[in-house]
DNA sequence: GTCTATAGCTGGATAGAC
DNA sequence: GTCTATCCAGCTATAGAC
């Protein structure tokens, strides 16, 4: 006997399924031609099927960027939250910094979706935004495993990656000008939240995240 | 007597005004509206013309975003040539960055177009590239008198100032919450030249500047 | 759900009269 | 040099048959 929950358990299940496979040819697509130049009909076509098709899973263009946002911010939030070798707070630090950045790096399509916000309509919903505040929190932890806790600590810390990221990513596609002095960079970080321990005021305006980091 | 010469000149001035009337036309309209809405249509009505008067100046869309480079990478310069209230090298570094990120977050579309590299097809030409230049050497310069000598420190000084910059423009715009650690940051990176030197082997391959920085 | 066919629009760029 | 008028390509999105 079978009772409609079945029914309806698997088609939700092909429904997600097919959704999966454009939002697959949707990525495969923008690594390759770059995030501006996504069309329906390349997708369509990429994805083996047609353009009403897609509309029939997705209820406009910037849906489809929403669903790509999620499934990156998920990529991203799984492998940062990956173990490492070294338990040294220090280097743990160091190799969270390197994994971002070869996240960008690897496909700065990924890196202008997540980080930058070019599209032009475009902002993620909540649902898919979800996994980048748990990634944030993760970098918090690893921080504050280092004696840093300071929100003006925190956002120092971003800009310092970011920056790295954003220079290579722009000047030295490909190559490893700035983020080969990514160890350089948190040695400095650290000697510097070590040094100014209780010594600086804290910032005395309270703060807000609005975007995603590290 | 009117000689030939003269009248050249005379229509030459014409020719350079009306041009610069475009360019005013672009930038406002690409202040407004953000660099990717920019249409010749709407470039045409803002100037008060019509598009093919606009092909009579200019011979394609990307010469438009050429000149534009070459009037903001102008102003760019100008500005960050302009003498500072103090003559200490710190402080001069200090001004230095404050004014380049003063300069980005008041339009974004300026920063957009000129550090980072987001339109398609779009690279600037040589002579529109080169006031760029000049200012890296200031730039340069300035950390010189800060006894910061190193290609590597170069480097390491702009991921730090378009970290702070992107940050901002990305997550904070209009308000001040990374652009204040500006003085934080200098501090510690001046602390941290200060403690290597001599202590680091310095970077071994050569490095080539492909883009535009501090 | 999937297709063919097409609407409806906006983009860059041009022809040709004046 | 400046206009009117137009071309043609690309886009998102939809109507309607199956």
């Amino acid at each position: 006997m079978i009772n409609t929950a079945e029914i309806t358990d698997w088609r939700e299940a092909r429904r997600r399924a097919a959704r999966d496979a454009i939002i697959d040819a949707a990525w495969s697509l923008v690594v390759e031609e770059g995030l501006a130049g996504l069309s329906l009909r390349d997708l369509a076509r990429r994805a083996g099927i047609t353009v009403p098709t897609v509309y029939a899973y997705f209820d406009s263009k910037n849906a489809i960027y929403d669903a790509m946002f999620g499934r990156a911010a998920t990529e991203f939030a799984e492998r940062m939250a990956e173990p490492f070798d070294s338990d040294d707070p220090r280097e743990v630090l160091k190799a969270t910094a390197r994994r971002f950045s070869q996240f960008c790096t690897n496909s700065p399509a990924h890196y202008q979706l997540l980080f930058q916000r070019t599209i032009p309509g475009f902002e993620p919903s909540p649902e898919s935004y979800a996994p980048a505040v748990g990634s944030l929190a993760l970098a918090r932890g690893r921080l504050a495993l280092n004696g840093i806790t300071e929100a003006r600590h925190l956002d120092m810390w971003t800009a310092l990656i970011t920056g790295l990221v954003d220079q290579q990513v722009s000047n030295d596609p490909g190559g490893d000008r700035w983020t080969r002095l990514i160890d350089e960079m948190v040695d400095m970080f650290l000697a510097h939240c070590k040094s100014t321990r209780a010594s600086r005021k804290p910032a005395s305006r309270p703060t807000q995240v609005k975007g995603v980091h590290t």
